[in-house]
DNA sequence: CTTAACAGGTCAACGGTGTTGTCATAAGGT
DNA sequence: ACCTTATGACAACACCGTTGACCTGTTAAG
């Protein structure tokens, strides 16, 4: 049973599909990453991609052991693109704040690949600059290790758990999301103040708030409880 | 063009299926929790659902107009379950400390539904109830309308997010479990401080932590940003 | 007690999916 | 120029959600 995948460096023989397009494991993450922002979350199958990338479907199955090893790979580009985006400024609340955002709407850009992501450590080299670069940040700010370590820790599994939430929410076939929305309008909105007084009195505000995520707000109180934190870290230091 | 899905309260005649079963949507609700638990996420489907209930996969659209009205309902039900079993004291920080680690645990304890269930509004009894009850602790505690809504919106989600997260890792199969547990000791700790200072010099804090569940973390870290908020508004009252 | 309406079950089919066993062939080292 | 074999193609499998047509037992009305 001789292996269906061969490993990339040992690839030789580009080889081009019936319409003449030499695969590769990059033009297929690539390919897979646009098919996902131009046409959705469910335009991207094995057969779609075979076809968008003109190659029989099979054809992937020499790169790529299942659909899941595909989006590891689509996920780690993920990651790598995000991070070569970022430019910290030295401002500890800030640089994080905005590492923040742009992982979020990183995932939001391609959601399956963030859903799978989200809840797996893979030890690549993205990653690992990632877990370098916010340590160095928060040690940098003057959090001690432990207290670091445990704020690194919430900081970064709220960025992902965020972004794989609001990604499955946005990954949802359109009549879904386009109930969804209306439960709010139709469902909330509409609840009498004498049994659900809390909901009647701020229906307008949630049909207003519940429609964008809550990560920004999220982010926002996370980090600064963590900067209360430093303050009275400080303040005991120079006690 | 009768439609198919009848009200449940108009349901009068409940006639058994060939393998004499009288389905319900509570008896459809409950099997399919349990499925998913048993044999997990990818074990839900119509025609799995139907063979475990003993009836031909289409009666189930008699009840659910989609798959996704019945996972609407499954979610609904996890809802329920952990809504039950919470008992406010009246102080509005630990009351919420409290249902945050309920739900949390509450998905743990369904892995496969939580994760299914995270990223919808159902618009259904219990979550009704659910944001009802939220919303009154948080105006009660003097949170002003809109900033209620916008700490209850980013205590929800991140409620649901990390019960989501910590869900999915947990419904890894067995061996990519104890890889990702490897990678911390085996890639992360052996990092020399020369390339990666931060990462070495916390290493052990890392290794330590990262096994856990930041969610406790995250979520004392956002109630106390939240009490220090309210804190503010009321100095700003006596004002 | 009969009967007609129809809720609610069944069946078959459609077009989609991921995946695999097998075969064909062109690329590349010798 | 030849042989090996990497790599693409094809066909098939077993599943999926969903729907239209059909059939039948339950039940309410007469």
């Amino acid at each position: 049973m001789s292996e269906r995948v061969v490993p990339a460096a040992d690839r030789r023989r580009r080889r081009p599909t019936k319409q003449g397009v030499v695969l590769s494991e990059e033009l297929i993450v690539e390919t897979a990453l646009r098919l996902i922002e131009e046409h959705g979350t469910e335009a991207l199958s094995v057969r779609r991609l075979g076809r968008a990338l003109g190659a029989d479907p099979s054809s992937l199955y020499r790169y790529f052991r299942h659909t899941d090893d595909l989006m590891l790979a689509v996920a780690d580009e993920l990651i790598g693109r995000t991070l070569r985006t970022w430019r910290p400024s030295g401002d500890w609340l800030a640089d994080l704040r905005d590492l923040g955002l742009r992982v979020h709407a990183g995932a939001l850009a391609h959601p399956r690949a963030a859903v799978l992501s989200s809840y797996r450590v893979t030890g690549r080299v993205y990653e690992i600059q990632a877990v370098e670069a916010i340590l160095g940040v928060l040690r940098g700010a003057g959090f001690p290790d432990v207290e670091a370590v445990r704020i690194y820790h919430a900081y970064v599994d709220q960025a992902l758990a965020f972004g794989a939430l609001d990604s499955a929410n946005t990954a949802l076939p359109q009549p879904a999301r386009e109930a969804e929305a209306a439960v709010w309008q139709a469902t909330y909105a509409r609840l009498p103040a004498d049994t659900h007084p809390h909901i009647a009195a701020t229906a307008r505000h949630l049909v207003a708030t519940m429609r964008h995520s809550s990560y920004p707000a999220a982010l926002d109180l996370l980090l600064s409880a963590a900067a209360a934190r430093l303050a009275e870290i400080r303040a005991a230091g120079e006690g």
